[in-house]
DNA sequence: GCATACATACCGCGCGGTCGGTATGTGTCA
DNA sequence: TGACACATACCGACCGCGCGGTATGTATGC
């Protein structure tokens, strides 16, 4: 009858709590309702607390965003293990890995905290390495420029829907997005 | 020898050099640094002084945005009367004129800008409406899928240089530029 | 003289961050 | 097995700062 686990301190599981709520206030107030004073009440812990576990705001920002990173990184090594063709296939699963989070329930985890990222240069160094070294690993298979005009166009689309007011989303984008798949397929 | 004219106030001259401070305080200090303090004293005026012609910080952010757009407009008026192709005329243009912004002298005015618009929904709201209309306008030469996909591309080509470290501007992308205008020639 | 066009001085607020204290764990040794 | 020592986890109150915004004074131009 009782779930309450005999250690009352858990201290990794208020860090994860931290870094989930930071997530969820960025997804549902916007980049601007990340405060370190709403971020430790949503997680149940005082200001002091969060700073027991992050030295500064800025490194919760970098460790939320290195942990947003890694499930990217998971998600894409997944749908690359099911892709037979290998021309394009870190571009495809780029494309589908990046929509993948906007269908997600309580709208997209990457879309405010990219606005965060936009305007903070160390965020945008994390994602330009990323990128950078993803890119150089799979040189052989995803350099083509067409293949890059396709990830450009992808992240047009979801720059695009960043834009929308409000939760407008019109469902002729999934056309858009199939149609970019099919444009990796062919080489030339 | 005196240059000096007779009027020695002249608030439309504050008012323009307020918007025009805003937008270079932007462009130098990212959306962070444009704050009424700073603006004012740029424009060689008090906080006071900004207040009498902006009834708030928002209300100049939304004038300097529709200005922009106005500027936006007129550029690519300009393009489209030149281009003797009907279809895609209007992309094209927009394409065009999305990277004119960038080779601009001391740096982008929509760049940072744009930062704040999306983190802002009114001024999201904006540039939404803006293209709405343009769209709606052209629907008849500029509704293909095709067009549609070129104009996203752009715009994701404009985020990866938000994105960029610093001043590294690789020269690889005026090639997907005009690939992207290529794309725009042949229907279907 | 009277509206306009500013300057000056001030306010309240919320932010990121600090600090001392206090519970709560955990290893140690008799 | 307990008592002790120390480390960890967290609370609660506080601070300085810079922000957007306001109220009032004052010089300029028609």
């Amino acid at each position: 009858m009782n779930a309450m686990p005999k250690r009352r301190k858990q201290p990794d599981r208020v860090r994860r709590s931290l870094l989930d709520c930071a997530a969820r206030l960025a997804a549902e107030h916007g980049p601007g309702g990340v405060t370190v004073q709403a971020v430790a009440a949503a997680a149940g812990v005082t200001k002091g607390g969060l700073f027991h576990h992050f030295p500064s705001k800025e490194a919760l920002l970098e460790s939320l965003f290195s942990d947003l990173i890694a499930r990217l990184n998971r998600e894409i090594d997944g749908l690359m293990q099911t892709d037979p063709l290998a021309h394009g296939r870190f571009t495809r699963a780029y494309i589908r890995a990046v929509f993948a989070d906007r269908i997600q329930p309580e709208g997209s985890l990457w879309a405010p905290l990219s606005v965060a990222m936009i305007a903070d240069p160390a965020l945008r160094r994390l994602w330009a390495d990323w990128l950078q070294a993803r890119l150089t690993r799979h040189a052989d298979t995803d350099a083509a420029p067409r293949l890059e005009m396709a990830r450009l166009a992808a992240d047009g689309l979801w720059l695009s829907d960043l834009m929308e007011v409000d939760g407008k989303v019109p469902p002729a984008k999934q056309g858009l997005l199939e149609m970019l798949v099919d444009a990796t397929k062919t080489e030339r």
